[in-house]
Formats: structure tokens, sequence, C-alpha cells
DNA sequence: GACTCGTTCAACCAAATGGTTGACAACGAA
DNA sequence: TTCGTTGTCAACCATTTGGTTGAACGAGTC
């Protein structure tokens, strides 16, 4: 769990990061006035915190004693298209089965392996 | 990491479990024949695909004495649904932002806080 | 300087993760 | 029925993760 695009999925894994993103998208947020929406620690949400801005979901300026968060929401093109991807792949794939098939039938073999390839 | 979203995200946070789900766009296959492109045990490969199941995002029928793995698609939508949402909203409140600090000159009210709420 | 507010750092803990090896189950073939 | 192939299960281990508490730091305020 190294490169870029693991640990933007990584982070987003969790129930509390997933939220604290979606509040950011309100706008930028101290990390204790992000803290009173839930059931745990500062400290706690301050490492969230920390994982977000590790995959570069999240970055922080300093506004005084506040170090308020701020949202970097081009990151989340990355896994868009990285999904997308395959998504589309797998996708065009299950459009050519019936041209696949019809050839299948035609000379009668239907190694199923190959027609998958 | 209970609801669907935290183990789709999750399953894929890890780089051989997306290469698999890459591999598998090309068409459904055994688990020894996926393991062969790893470094590692069978058993290992078995784990993963075991996580990639649980997330929906595979399944697996029985053929013979094969598990041929089949790669679910649909469910990378979920994802980019997620995604997008909050991708969206980060970009019309960035696109709104012209318009607010606008209004902030016109009536000389400089709160910071505000204009990003 | 002393105090407070917002935040981080450090040490600790329980549980989950990603890997290993060894045993065994299910099926097809000899 | 015995054998090889294909895959899973179980036990174990090291590391990471997600949380805790307590101490400390940086920047304004008295």
């Amino acid at each position: 769990m190294d490169d870029r695009l693991s640990r933007v999925f990584a982070a987003l894994a969790d129930p509390t990061r997933r939220d604290l993103v979606a509040r950011l998208t309100d706008g930028d947020a101290g990390v204790g006035e992000l803290a009173e929406r839930y059931d745990m620690s500062l400290q706690a949400v301050s490492k969230h915190l920390k994982v977000l801005e590790g995959a570069g979901l999240v970055s922080r300026s300093r506004d005084g004693q506040r170090r308020p968060v701020h949202l970097e929401a081009e990151v989340l093109d990355l896994m868009t298209k990285w999904i997308q991807r395959y998504r589309q792949r797998a996708e065009e794939r299950f459009d050519r089965l019936d041209d696949v098939l019809a050839a299948m039938d035609d000379h009668g073999d239907h190694e199923q392996r190959g027609a998958a390839s």
C-alpha cells in the first residue's frame, strides 16, 4: 500500500473519512469543528485527516492557530479514471460476447477460454 | 468497515486485488491460473479473491473441479456514483466562489468562514 | 510572563490485514 | 480405488489500523 491510487482507495474505505470528505465539500473547516460531528476523540479525527492528507485528498494551511482543512477534489478523478477504465473494458467484452458465441457456433469450436480472452 | 461501499473501496485499496480485477476484464479464470502472475502462494491469492467476493466485485461458480472467477463490473458503478457526487458538489462550490466573493465586497462583510459554508 | 485555545505528538492497545505453511476436501482420470 | 489436480480451511505470525489517554506545542490574549 504505497502507491498513490492505493492510498486514495484506502483513505475512502473508512466511513468516517468518507463523511469528512462529504462535509468538506461544503467548505474548509478546522479540526475541532469537524470533530464535533463524531463520537470519537479529537485526536482520532486528526489521525483520519492525516490519512486523507497522505492520500492527497486534503490539504492544510495555517490561519492563526487554526489549521483549516481543504478538500482537493481533483484527486477523486484519479479513482474515477481507474474505475471507468476497467468498467468499460468489462462492458466491451460483454457486448462482444454475442458475436463470439455466434462465431463459435459457425465453425463448431466451443473452447470457452478462447472465447473469453 | 461493514457497509458495502467500505468493502468495495477497501478491496480495491490493494494493488494485487486491483490487478486481479484488471485481469478479469479479459474474461473468467481459475484461481491457479490467476495465481501464476503473482509472487505469492496460491492460498494468498485465494484470500484476495475472497475479499473481492465479499465486496461483491467477483462471483464464483462451479465447473467440474474448477471454480471460475467472474468479475461483477456493475459494482464499480457504486463507487463512481459516490465519487462523482462529491466531486461535483466540490466543483459547484468552486464555481460559486466568484459570486460569493462579489457579494461580500458589496456589503463589506468579509467573514471567510461564512463564505465557505 | 502566564493562560487558553486549537492542534499535534507519543505511547499504548485490540482488532484487522496480508502473508506463510500444512492438512484436507472435491472432483476427473487411470 | 487410487491418484493428480484444483482449491479451501486452519493455525500461525508480523505489520497496520483505528481508537484511547496524556503531554506538549504554537499563536493569540490577559
